[in-house]
DNA sequence: CGTCAGATTCTTGTCGACAAATAAAATGCA
DNA sequence: TGCATTTTATTTGTCGACAAGAATCTGACG
């Protein structure tokens, strides 16, 4: 049973802002699973706020692809189309290589502070064998490393997909128990490092590498679900 | 002066994406100059119905960018950033290159068809020196190239650069009239034969000399444009 | 003459209500 | 019982109104 949730009395203009966060961790988290249809009134209700601004956040929502909405229907979380991962994935490592090599080129020692702070959190998540906050901190680290290239076309972009990964990671993340991948820690030293060094091709080389060990281990994960899935 | 326009009797939910719509293409075309504020009873008066969907379709256009709002201020149509020009020419070379080649691998007979009738209007927008037409056509073309391709990640990235890309050369579009660039037609010629005959690194060639050639023709007017602000 | 406080105006953020559109239920008929 | 059609109910799209902030104006005071 899920005790009922409060809100604070909130400032004027901060209603919308509040609604698509948490819609938004709510998705992402799959606490509202891929296709479970959105009421406007239900969530009016919940945040104790009109509908009005519950509407705002979701057309927000839906210009980022979270939500789909059908005119005069209901509108739905969007679902993970397990079909088409491979144009993610495409995207995905394009995105790590080109925000990896700007940040080598483009960083400021501020930057490095930061990337250093995310992976702290990263292998602290790494050592507590808790594979949500890992989720969480490598989705981070990796946005930062976009924010230290400072292009904004490339981070929006990039964010959306590591969004879209974190999701997709959430549906499988069990499967992170069997084989701890520290690896991942010694990856990301070695990029901080090579971004640090301004060495512009081997970001490119790492960042690739990075990323299909990635894309490597997604795939594992959904082939060994699809076979799970024949067995029954 | 203007005539009062007029909008025929629209259905239930259209009246979003109708402002969406027209705002969006005055935002591109400039009619709406960056930096102009937007007064959404102003909006609502000439639209002929409530702020709500007006909001609605504002808040569509902010997640795209194409306008900022200030929180209990007036939103205003996005500034052109002039100052990190590189940025988006560093983007929409990636996005000209990655696209055109995704093109080559995954395009369907269907799809030629329609690049070609998109070349034809560029073709003769060149040939009738309409400016506009030019911009709009090549924005087409590219747009339909980037969906032969059918990575979405992509697609969305780069409309949204190709957009930007209209604004920045509607600022300058008058100096198109000196020297046709009837080279486009040719390269856009090259380029479609080269996704036919599914030539993956001919495209990658010919997209990033065709996307340095475009950059470098908006340099030239952005150049042209400071030096006559000197004289002033 | 400039500056600051108070009052006013103006714009936005939010609300409750109503009508259209769709989905679901109920009814009638073969 | 099965199917088509009407009726009900639910949910969305839109509206007009009100209140909170911000910007502007006014006037007094230094």
């Amino acid at each position: 049973m899920t005790e009922p949730e409060t809100f604070p009395e909130r400032r004027r203009g901060s209603g919308v802002k509040l609604v698509y966060d948490v819609l938004r961790d709510e998705i992402l988290d799959l606490v509202l699973p891929p296709g479970s249809p959105i009421d406007e009134v239900q969530l009016a209700e919940r945040f104790g706020m009109s509908r009005t601004p519950i509407r705002e956040a979701l057309v927000r929502l839906a210009g980022e692809g979270l939500v789909e909405t059908l005119p005069n229907r209901s509108t739905m979380v969007a679902n993970i189309d397990l079909l088409n991962l491979h144009t993610f994935f495409d995207a995905l490592t394009l995105m790590y290589r080109v925000t990896t090599r700007l940040a080598a080129t483009y960083h400021k020692p501020a930057d490095l502070e930061i990337l250093r702070a995310h992976q702290a959190k990263f292998s602290a998540a790494v050592e507590a064998q808790d594979a949500l906050a890992m989720i969480a901190s490598n989705r981070d680290l990796h946005a930062a490393i976009a924010e230290a290239g400072r292009n904004p076309y490339y981070l929006s972009l990039f964010v959306r997909l590591l969004d879209e990964g974190r999701r997709l990671l959430r549906l499988y993340y069990q499967s992170f128990n069997d084989r701890l991948p520290r690896e991942y820690v010694d990856e990301h030293e070695a990029i901080i490092a090579a971004i640090e060094a301004r060495d512009v091709k081997l970001c490119d080389r790492l960042a690739k590498a990075h990323a299909d060990q990635i894309v490597r281990q997604i795939q594992k994960f959904i082939s060994r679900d699809q076979r799970q899935q024949l067995t029954l």
